[in-house]
DNA sequence: CATCTGGGTGAAAATTATTCTCAACTCGGG
DNA sequence: CCCGAGTTGAGAATAATTTTCACCCAGATG
């Protein structure tokens, strides 16, 4: 749970109460410092209180400071390795260069996949995985961005013979959400986690009696709340990529592990689904030349 | 001063007294958890006292045992990042601990948008927006995965009022392919360069006078040889990823490129766009809680 | 052999860091 | 206007860390 912290803290701090989010903005601004600083002195530098900086600690699911310092240290050691700028990322403007503005957003992507990945829980993956194994019906609920995301999990987990749906009407999706039962699994893909639609068919879901997942960039959103498992993904904003388009990558990561955590339990049946599905195709491609 | 303590620990401790040598080898079995503990808990781990472990910090240049505990996260961390890195390029087994095969998923994807983003050329780049800028019509094909895709970009540009459509029934796109004309622009998404339906609109597209660019990962295929401008992704094809599946962070990336390119274009038009489209969608979200 | 010196050690006292408690304040809803 | 929920930090309580010093042991010296 400690894992990817940094990501997190950067993702949740805009949204905290005043003083949580100056402390969140004060450890961002230098995550190294923050780790090797007391909690008297980090409580200064944001302009809040050792017991604010204790509960900040708590949001993020830390049992106390000497967690959260540690954690800071372990992701600034990883980010270094990495060659990460630590710094809040460069934004584009209308004038950059597109040569320079590719090798930002490039940075940019390439972080947020190996944030996701740090801030992801194996554990959680599996969870999911085994039950989709296990499942009769598996419905992936998203609308727009986080639409085409489902579309295309569900397209996939299709291919390995899962019983799998994602509809782009959400009268559909609900609809199906009303038939889920015990042993179905319902996932919710929602950027920010308050997207009326996906919560109005995994709430439903829930209530059928499904097991619930939410992938979402917010820990502390409804959608997290209402699902029993959360998976989270690394986001940022930026000028020219706004809402759920933050958080394209990630998402796909997420889903892609849960995918493989599910072909390594069905194995055989995924070479076998992947001979036939590809044969299948081959009429479609037209030879090499 | 923190730099490299891990290995300074390693290469010292066995010539350290009785008790301060207890100390580093419980440090040396397990540096993460060491850094996770209280002084009171690795000093009993190590059959010390909290005095020796103290005296253990300073020995190595250490202020107290904050500053050690820091520096192994720090390490730790730089580690754990560096063993993803070392793990592109391994197949993930059925057999593989699933938090491993994230890991190495992470390095992979990381690597293939760094790849993807060596290799394109911003010059093609900036003459598909500029072309898209001033097209009546913007057509994006793809297929499957790659169709998923397709849809995404073209509800991206259809945002900031580019003209933009695409299919996932092939006859609906061929039939608008045959409606282009001189000045309008018909992208093709497709992994190998070689799905049937893809080749037949971008080739009716290009027919019609239509700008025709390929976005694929071989750069000698019939998609790139029938297309005026080429775009590559670079991929790569493993056990659970076959395909255009391969490919997916890489045409969300390049096509990224070309929305970003295009937006710097109408930068005043992109504002205002996003703006009522914010707004318009505000009411698809609950409030906060 | 006896004595002295220096280094190592941990128990306990002292100090600092961290966490918990609760009163005060603000804001929003009825 | 009142009430309830949420936020905040001062101060009390607790835990963690550092310092002090008495004791022990080994080696050197007379």
């Amino acid at each position: 749970m400690a894992a990817g912290a940094l990501g997190r803290i950067q993702t949740e701090t805009p949204a905290l109460p005043e003083a949580l989010r100056r402390v969140g903005e004060a450890i961002l601004a230098d995550p190294a410092e923050a780790a090797r600083s007391t909690i008297i002195t980090l409580a200064e530098r944001s302009g809040s209180s050792p017991a604010t900086v204790t509960r900040f600690c708590r949001v993020f699911g830390f049992a106390g400071y000497a967690g959260l310092r540690v954690a800071l240290a372990t992701e600034t050691g990883r980010a270094a390795q990495a060659n990460w700028d630590m710094g809040v990322g460069h934004e584009i403007g209308p004038t950059d260069p597109l040569d320079a503005a590719i090798g930002v957003m490039a940075a940019a992507d390439s972080r947020l996949i190996q944030e996701t990945a740090a801030q992801l829980d194996a554990g959680t993956v599996a969870k999911v995985a085994e039950a989709i194994v296990e499942a009769r019906r598996v419905l992936i609920f998203g609308v727009s961005t986080s639409g085409a995301v489902a579309g295309m999990m569900g397209g996939r987990l299709r291919r390995i013979r899962v019983p799998c749906w994602s509809h782009a009407d959400a009268h559909e999706a609900l609809a199906d959400a009303a038939l889920l039962g015990e042993g179905d699994v319902a996932i919710g893909i929602s950027h920010q986690g308050r997207t009326r639609e996906v919560l109005e068919s995994l709430g439903e879901a829930g209530d059928r009696g499904a097991l619930t997942v939410a992938v979402t960039s917010f820990a502390r959103s409804p959608l997290a709340e209402l699902s029993e498992l959360v998976l989270t993904t690394a986001s940022r904003e930026t000028t020219f990529r706004l809402g759920g388009l933050a958080a394209v990558h990630s998402q796909l990561f997420v889903l892609d592990t849960v995918y493989v955590a599910v072909a390594q339990r069905t194995y055989e049946q995924t070479n076998e689904a992947f001979e036939l599905t590809i044969r299948a195709l081959e009429s479609h491609r037209v030879e090499r030349n």
